[in-house]
DNA sequence: TGTACATCAGTGAACGCGCGTTCACTGATGTAC
DNA sequence: TGTACATCAGTGAACGCGCGTTCACTGATGTAC
């Protein structure tokens, strides 16, 4: 505890994922390095390999990390909407895993853990669009257009592509702006010309 | 022409960048080498530096032909949704550019062709959208969630998140139908069960 | 409560490798006269 | 049409560096008796 300089360092794996984390923020995940991840941590650049056998152990595990965070950010979410702003809020808070996550090159593809974490994820996603709907092609359609959506407007986000257009809105206002526009462009104040104004935009 | 073994390549600069694109959509940016590539293009090794100063200059060179292709796919598109088709479909045809434009940290985020590209394939986004709608800031928003959509729908398609959904069935078709759905469910056959669906979809 | 021993986490020196970069060079091409 | 020369593209040897991996080790922790 008081211990200046432990033999052991408590929890090494906490601490590496934390500088890989920190790394991939900033630099990206192209500027990771197991010995650079040691030298963070403040521990000999052998020690990483006993929590994670190399790079591609590590980035799996930040996914798998991440599969399970989302998860748990879109539980019990009201509606369709609201785990889109969940969602893009996830990206926002993590933006090292989002990016780790959706680059599978990067990870070993068929980790259990990291198919298990992604499966929770993905029951999440679907809760609530699978089970409705007339018919069931279209819900499966909604759900794909939803997912869509909020996961292009979150790496527009995080790629600095809508800086400009925020214009110092926060990014979970024009999102939820955004979604009231197409998802429920037939509940604006006036329908007819509203309408016709969408499909006017729509069809240029 | 007909020497076996020319001194001079001919087209060193597209060999590297064919070859560097061939990396890219196989294994990722991350295992570029400007040395793998030399070997690839059959040139020694210090070879590309007369052409690409380092890696980040030839991941720059990729993202703006990656914007030039892309403001060409753009160009006359009949309308927002024919360009949201256009912009996945350059997605699928060009994986390796598509992926190195989003990812800012691998590129030189001054290079001024590389914004001049930006810039165009930004014009091309934004064409139809701005000078059209009521309220000017609908219009914009409208601009956000189109490009949002396409973009998330494309970068889920290459990261291979919706192999499951979509089934044997074309990507362009699937996309085609969600956008029907979401930017245009007012016009569904029977306009007020068809509101309620999607509402109902929409709140759950 | 104390002792012995197994297990585990982290050390630090050593290694081989592929990388980017530099540099003096050479072969090919284009242009001036 | 021919010659001289500048320019440019590519060569190949050499370098230093950071990396991942291996290995014999040591310090700390936990458990059996």
């Amino acid at each position: 505890m008081t211990s200046q300089r432990a033999y052991h360092h408590g929890d090494l794996r906490r601490a590496v994922l934390t500088a890989a984390l920190d790394v991939i923020a900033t630099e990206g995940p192209s500027a990771l390095s197991l010995r650079d991840l040691a030298r963070r941590a403040g521990v000999s650049h052998a020690a990483p390999a006993h929590h994670f056998k190399d790079r591609g152990g590590l980035l799996t595990a930040i996914a798998t990390e991440g599969y399970d965070l989302l998860a748990h950010s879109l539980a019990d979410a009201p509606d369709l909407r609201e785990r889109g702003v969940r969602y893009v809020r996830f990206a926002m808070d993590h933006p090292a895993h989002f990016q780790v996550m959706f680059q599978p090159d990067l990870l070993r593809p068929d980790d259990p853990d990291l198919l298990a974490a992604k499966a929770r994820a993905a029951a999440e996603l679907r809760t609530g669009v699978e089970k409705r709907a007339a018919p069931a092609e279209d819900a499966d359609l909604m759900g794909i257009a939803a997912w869509s959506i909020a996961h292009g407007f979150a790496t527009l986000l995080l790629s600095q592509n809508l800086d400009r257009q925020l214009e110092g809105r926060s990014a979970e206002d024009v999102f939820r702006a955004l979604t009231g526009l197409t998802f429920r462009a037939h509940y604006a104040r006036s329908p007819p010309p509203s309408s016709v104004i969408a499909d006017d935009r729509m069809k240029e």
